[in-house]
DNA sequence: ACGTAATATGAGCATACACGCATATGCTTG
DNA sequence: CAAGCATATGCGTGTATGCTCATATTACGT
C-alpha cells in the first residue's frame, strides 16, 4: 500500500516552497529558539540577535507555511512550533550533514589542515 | 544522551543550504525520477522535460550537495541518490502538506468553491 | 483622547540564482 | 586525426527575496 505515485507539478511547487521557508539560516535559528517553548516577538528577537522589523517578517513567513503558531496576548505576540514534523525534518537533516562531515574530516586524512 | 544543544551559526548556515538545494521544483523532479534507480542525463532530460544545460546544471547542484553520485560509462554519465535520507525528508515534508492541505480543505466547509 | 510599548508593513537596495543560448570538454569510432 | 555524440560550462538576463530604515497599526494605561 505503499503508493509510490510521481508527484504533480504543483505538489512539486509546494514541496520546494516548503523547503524554502527552511532554506534561511535566520528561520531555523527562530524555529530553533521556539523549540523551547512559545515565546513572544521581543524574546525572540532578543534570542536571535535579528532586527525587530526582520524577525516579525520571517515569523510572517513561518506562519504563512503553517509551521509556527500564533497569540496575542494584550500588547505582546506569542509564536509556537505548530508543525511538529519540522523537528524531525531538522534533525534528520543535520543528521546527514554529521555524517558528511565526518567523512569529509577523514577523507582528509585526520591530522587536519 | 539526546543533546539539544542549539546549532553553531556555521552549522545553521550548512543546513539552510541544505533545504535551500531541496527548494526547486526542477531538483525535485530529478530526484523523484531517481528514486527509481541510477538514469542518464539524457533519460533524466526526456523524463523532466528540461533542457539539457539547465539539467546538467541541477545534477551538478545535487552532486555538490552529496545528494546524488555519478558514474561515467563511456559517453554517458549515470546518476543516483546517494544519501538515503532524501527519500525521508522528502516523505516527510510530503506528509505534513497532504495534512495542511486536507485540513484546508476541511475548513473551506467542504462542499468546496 | 493622548502617549507609549509591541508588533507589523511599505519602499528601496543588494544579492542570489534559475534559465536559455551558445560553446567547450571528454570519450568513442572510423 | 577527424567527426560525432553525451555532458558540462561561461555569460547575460530576469526574477525572487532578505535586509534596513522609516512608518503604520494595534492595544494598553492614565
Amino acid at each position: 500500500m505503499v503508493k509510490k505515485k510521481p508527484l504533480s507539478d504543483e505538489a512539486l511547487e509546494l514541496v520546494a516552497r516548503r523547503f524554502a521557508v527552511l532554506a534561511e539560516p535566520m528561520r531555523l535559528r527562530l524555529i530553533q529558539a521556539l523549540f523551547a517553548g512559545e515565546m513572544n516577538v521581543n524574546a525572540l528577537v532578543e534570542e536571535t540577535g535579528g532586527t525587530q522589523a526582520n524577525v516579525s517578517r520571517h515569523l510572517q513567513t513561518l506562519m504563512h507555511a503553517h509551521i509556527l503558531s500564533r497569540r496575542k496576548e494584550g500588547l505582546q505576540v506569542f509564536y509556537a512550533i505548530a508543525d511538529p514534523s519540522i523537528v524531525k525534518l531538522c534533525e534528520l537533516v543535520c543528521g546527514s550533514l554529521e555524517k558528511q562531515l565526518s567523512r569529509q574530516a577523514t577523507s582528509l586524512g585526520g591530522s587536519g589542515r
